[in-house]
This record gives C-alpha cells, sequence and structure tokens, in this order.
DNA sequence: TATCAATAAATTGCTAACAATTTTGGATTG
DNA sequence: CAATCCAAAATTGTTAGCAATTTATTGATA
C-alpha cells in the first residue's frame, strides 16, 4: 500500500475505533460500506480494509461473508479472556515502568492524571473514556517495552467495547481515584501495592459487569429487546 | 472478502509464516510480489493481502512502500521487547495450564512430548522447529484462555524470526529435556516450579542469541557480509 | 392471512487494466 | 574512469466496473 492510502485506511480505522471505544457505536451495529463511504468521504476500498484490519486486528468488528461488518459483540468467554490477558499484562506493565521511572515519566503520569480529573470537570462523557484508557497506555509507554504497549493498546480497546455491551450501569469508567492511588504506589517505587492495586482496579471494572454464565453464548436477547 | 478468497490468502500466509519460522526464507530476503504469484500459483491481489496481513499483524514481514516487501529484521530492541513480552504470557500460560489439568490435557502435553522427540530422531530440521513452537501452543490452549493463546502464538512466530536472525550458533532450538522437566513440574502441579523453569527456559533460548547493544539498531553489518 | 416463488434492489466480492514509482542498464560527458 | 543523466523494464499501487450473493419486494395461491 502506498503512503497515501495507507494514511487513509489508518484514519478510517481511528474514525471507526474511537467511535466504537467511546460507545458511539453500540456493539451490533450494521457498518455498511456505502454509508461510510458517504459519511467518511472515502473511497470504498480503503473502507473495506479499514474494516478487515478492525475485524482481524482489534477484533472490534465482525464481518459475515457477504454480508457485511458490524460492531462486534464479544461473547462471555472472549469478554472474561480479555481480561484474564489484559490483568496479565498490566501487572508486567507495572512492574516495567516502576523500574523505568525517570523524572521525565514522573510528569507523565501526573500530566496525564490531570488531563483525566480535567475531562470529568468538563463532564465530556467521549473524552472521559479516552483519557481513563489513555491513563493505562501511558504506563505502558513509560514501562518501555513496545510488544506489551502494542498488545496492551489493543486489549484496552477490546475492553471499552466489552464495557459498552456487558455494563449494568451505564457510564462506568476507570475511576479517577484508583489511578491516583496506582499512580502513588509507583511513584513510591512500592512494587508489591501497585501490582496489588492494579489487580483491584480491574476487578473493579469487572465487577460492574454482567458477565455471568446465563446463556454461556452471545447476549442475542439484549440486543434483541434494545432494537 | 468471500470465504473462497479469505481461505486462499490464509493459505498464503501459511506457506509464508511457515517457511520464515522454519528457517527457509532467511531474515531480509525480498518477497517480489510477481514471484510469488508464479511459486505459490496464486492471484496477485491475494499475495498482496496476504504480505500486508504478514506485515500488519505477525510482523514477520516488512513493506517498503513502492519498493515491496521482505522478511522482517527486527531491531534488537524489539527482539527483547518480544522475549520479555513473552515471557511474561508464558508465566500466566503455565499456572493457568496446571488450574486446568483434566486427564485430556495431560494426555496432550505428553503427546506433543513424543511428537517433539520423534522429530528429533528423524533428525528433520523444519519439523523439530515446528514441534518446538507447538509445545508453547498446547500449553497455551491447555491454559484455556483463547486471547492468551492468540498473543502468544504471534510472539512465537516472531521468536522464531528473531531466532533466525540472532542465534549464534546455528540450529539450537528448544530443548527437549527443558520441555520435558516443565511438563514434569505441571504435571505433578508445581506452579512455583513450573514457572521458574519456563523462565530458566525462556533464558536460555535468548542465552544463545546475539543481543548485545553494538550499534543499538538494526544489524546491516552482519547482512550485508551475508549476502 | 400466511406461505411461497419470482423478481428487483441492495450490498459485498473480485479482478483486470491502468497509473505511479523505483530500479536497471547503458550512453554520454567532463 | 567516475559521475550524471535518461529511457526502458520491472515492480508496486489504485481504481472502476462487473460478478456473485444476499436481502427486500411483490404478487400469486391456497
Amino acid at each position: 500500500m502506498g503512503t497515501r492510502a495507507q494514511l487513509e485506511v489508518k484514519r478510517i480505522m481511528d474514525r471507526l475505533a474511537s467511535a466504537i471505544v467511546e460507545h458511539r457505536l453500540p456493539p451490533g451495529t450494521r457498518l455498511t460500506e456505502a454509508k461510510l463511504v458517504e459519511v467518511l468521504g472515502a473511497n470504498r476500498n480503503h473502507v473495506r480494509s479499514a474494516l478487515q484490519k478492525l475485524a482481524s486486528e482489534y477484533k472490534v468488528v465482525t464481518i459475515f461473508p457477504n454480508r457485511g461488518a458490524c460492531v462486534a459483540q464479544p461473547t462471555i468467554k472472549e469478554a472474561r479472556d480479555v481480561f484474564a490477558a489484559r490483568i496479565v499484562i498490566e501487572r508486567a506493565v507495572v512492574e516495567l515502568a516502576i523500574d523505568n521511572l525517570t523524572a521525565k515519566n514522573r510528569n507523565r503520569l501526573l500530566k496525564q492524571l490531570e488531563k483525566e480529573t480535567g475531562a470529568i470537570k468538563c463532564g465530556e462523557r467521549q473524552e472521559m473514556i479516552r483519557e481513563s484508557g489513555n491513563f493505562h497506555r501511558v504506563l505502558a509507554q513509560i514501562a518501555g517495552n513496545e510488544v506489551l504497549d502494542e498488545l496492551l493498546a489493543g486489549l484496552i480497546t477490546r475492553t471499552s467495547l466489552i464495557i459498552a455491551l456487558y455494563q449494568e450501569t451505564p457510564n462506568v469508567q476507570c475511576s479517577i481515584e484508583e489511578h491516583q492511588a496506582l499512580v502513588d504506589a509507583i511513584l513510591a517505587k512500592d512494587c508489591d501495592r501497585a501490582r496489588y492495586l492494579m489487580d483491584e482496579h480491574m476487578k473493579t471494572i469487572q465487577r460492574y459487569l454482567l458477565l455471568d454464565e446465563r446463556s454461556g453464548d452471545v447476549d442475542l436477547q439484549a440486543v434483541l429487546e434494545e432494537s
């Protein structure tokens, strides 16, 4: 792909991913190519490869052969696996971040916290969601392992979709207090405590989710009632 | 993508990935579309998307805009990050696998070990490489977390490429003795020991690699001398 | 009214031809 | 002889248009 088209595909991916992650496109929403072409002012080929990538790389889109694309509806099993995997990586990230604490990195962390509190004060829901995800990205970047960072980025995206699908009380995100406590522990280089807080933080998020066995599969019912 | 073309792309990806992982296509090898079309008897469009995916998902191919694709040459930094990430996931996998030990799973592990010893006896280098990677996949599947399994699959692939690029003494793979010891610890549900052995196992592999700082970037020199 | 079949419309899938870019291999010149 | 330039070849990038499939509509029938 030539660099121009590549950027265009990335642009489309970003637009779609943001919309999904920020819960403006609910799970199950049909994503017809023609409509996306119209709305995004894009070439259909570019739209197609963006959808393909969102499906195969990020798994926030599902493509039904000959029937088009939808915002994905991860199963409960998948949701749990994503959380479990995420905890594994987040724990490692916390440890590495503590090892890598420079003055510059301390600053980045504090600035990120400011952004988050700012977003909460403004009451901009989308920005709150975005920044609360960015907090975890910043940690991963401080950790300095690009592979872990990229893996985590994917899992954060998927987590956001899972929250949109399975959260009982809407609008609950990462609590800023927990991020604050985590930062305190990290800045104090208290590895055990930081790891513990990260575990609890993830558990808190999961606690607000409806991930009971039930049918054990997709929540077809809930979606059908909705539409 | 319709299911037919999708399968074809997957076929091409598998062929290429196997060749790279089994060190038949050394790092840096140019992958011209026309040649691949000829050799694989495939459509150029299919070849192109296979290359794109191998580049963006698995990172075992690098695409230079307007200049085609090569087998990737990960930097030393990337190699280290892949190993570090892999250890993080492998540790988690070992723990989960122990939690999930059914009779069926015990059997799978033992069968996998047999396959590996079989491959060693036959002296088939490619099969040895393949099966020694499969060992880790089997563990991940026993662990039962599909997300971790998929992440690990990617990292195993990348590890194999890294070994091809940075191993000083050729042909050193995972040692079967270490796999055997690991299985013993897992079957005994000795989590601490299993985790420890996995750590050591990864370190052993890394020990045979030339991942010193040197220029800190690509090993242009080594490659130029080679070709 | 419900069911089914036939047809039309909408949507996705595929490819062949064309465009753009880079590389190659002289030919020319100082 | 090295450097520069230019055209041809090779290679990759792009797209428009058609093919195939699915979905919606219509209308006939019981």
